[in-house]
Parts: structure tokens; sequence; C-alpha cells
DNA sequence: AACCTATATTGATCTTTTTCGATACACCAC
DNA sequence: GTGGTGTATCGAAAAAGATCAATATAGGTT
């Protein structure tokens, strides 16, 4: 739709990793995994670094790196709001990327 | 059926890397990507090492690694015949282990 | 301005992965 | 048995990935 497209072993890279699966699944479903926030909705502007980095138990430099990893892969989308970014999963998109593999082991 | 199942993370790992995912894309259709061969059907047998090692460009121990990664991870068969060993992909055992792949992140 | 807070970047270290050459093992032919 | 061929294992080196402490950057507050 606007972004130029990610390389299947992108996206695979970026999901063979527990902690960033983890990561991923908490956004995709924020609400579920986190408590709400003051400065922004959880649902519609996503979930702030600080509290995926209190969750998973890893340094935020290291979160903020495999929050990168997952943007890259255009897994999750961020968005900066005054001073926090916010990341957020859309499920459609995972799946579709999903999809784009299931094609790669169809095709012939 | 018979094996022990293999984690999420075990499957991404083994396809988050071209030359696995190379290999495991020419084995899913071996005739259409190697010669007929003397001693084992390409498709009821599968691939002999020598062969792929041949065409993927790396050395014939770095194949067989690679082989036992794909194989660790159920996405590939073997069986020794004679001194060869001949690898063997099944589309639908492959294309299942995405189905789980996409289950895990529509689970809610 | 000074200060606090949240995230990104830097630099270093540790671990894992990828790769190969050398060697071992197994099978067949002679 | 000896020799040849095909694959696996071993050991080492190089590359990539994961991780953190320290620091930088940027926004808001006072």
């Amino acid at each position: 739709m606007s972004d130029k497209t990610v390389s299947t072993q992108t996206v695979l890279r970026a999901l063979a990793n527990e902690k960033r699966m983890q990561m991923l699944e908490w956004l995709l479903d924020p609400t579920a995994h986190f408590p709400a926030q003051r400065d922004g909705d959880l649902v519609k502007d996503g979930v702030c670094v600080g509290a995926i980095t209190d969750k998973i138990g890893l340094s935020q430099p290291t979160v903020t790196n495999h929050l990168r990893t997952l943007a890259d892969a255009q897994l999750v989308t961020f968005r900066p709001i005054k001073n926090w970014v916010f990341y957020k999963a859309d499920r459609a998109v995972v799946l579709d990327a999903l999809m784009q593999l299931h094609t790669r082991f169809e095709t012939r």
C-alpha cells in the first residue's frame, strides 16, 4: 500500500527469536497483557517501550533493538507521541506476512 | 504421528536462513531442480547430499549441517540407501508447519 | 534556564550461527 | 583384505546476533 516490500527472510529472522515472538504476541492483544496507559490508548496508539521493557525482563536498549527488528519486518508499526514511542501490531498484517510465506511453498 | 512435536522456534530458525530455504524449495520439487539419479528416485527416495552440495555452492559438511537443521525441524526426512543419504521434503508437512504458526497468531 | 522522563544510539562483551578443511565412518567393488 | 565413493563428525575460524551499561537526544515541567 505504501512501504516497499519486505523479504521473506527478513520476516522469518524477525520471528525466529523467542523474545521478539513474545513481544509480537503481546502487541497483538495489548489489553490482555498490559495495564492501561495514561498517555496513549493501548489499542489505538499501541504500547510504549517502557511497558514492554518492564514485562519482558530485558534492558531498555535491547527491547528497543528487538522492536526495531520487528518494525523492519513490518510486523509492527510505531508512533512517537510526546516523549513516548508506542508500538503496535496489526493481526491482519502479521497474518498476511504468513500468507506470503505460505505462497512461497505453494508455487509450482 | 510418530515423532515428538517440534517447537515453533525450531521451525522458524530452520527457515530463517536463505540457504536452507533454498534447499527446502528445491526438495519440494526435486524433478524441477535436480537431474535424475542412478541409484534413487528423486520423488520417491529424495535427493542425495552430493547433488544438493553441487547445486548450492557450499562445502559438503555445511550442506549436511543445514540438512540436519531442516530435519530437526521435521521439514525434511532422510533415508540412507547404500552409501547415499536421500533427503526429501513433503509439501503437506511443510504447509502444516506453517499452519501451526498461523494458529499461534490467531489464538486470541 | 535546570530538571526529569522516555527512548535511541554507542561501544563493548558474550553467545550463537555459519562455514570450511581434515578426518572418520560406512558401503560397495575388486 | 585394498581402494574408491558418499556422508557424517570434529575442530577451528569468522560472521552475525543478543545483551547491557553508559551516554545522547528529545519532550515536557517548573
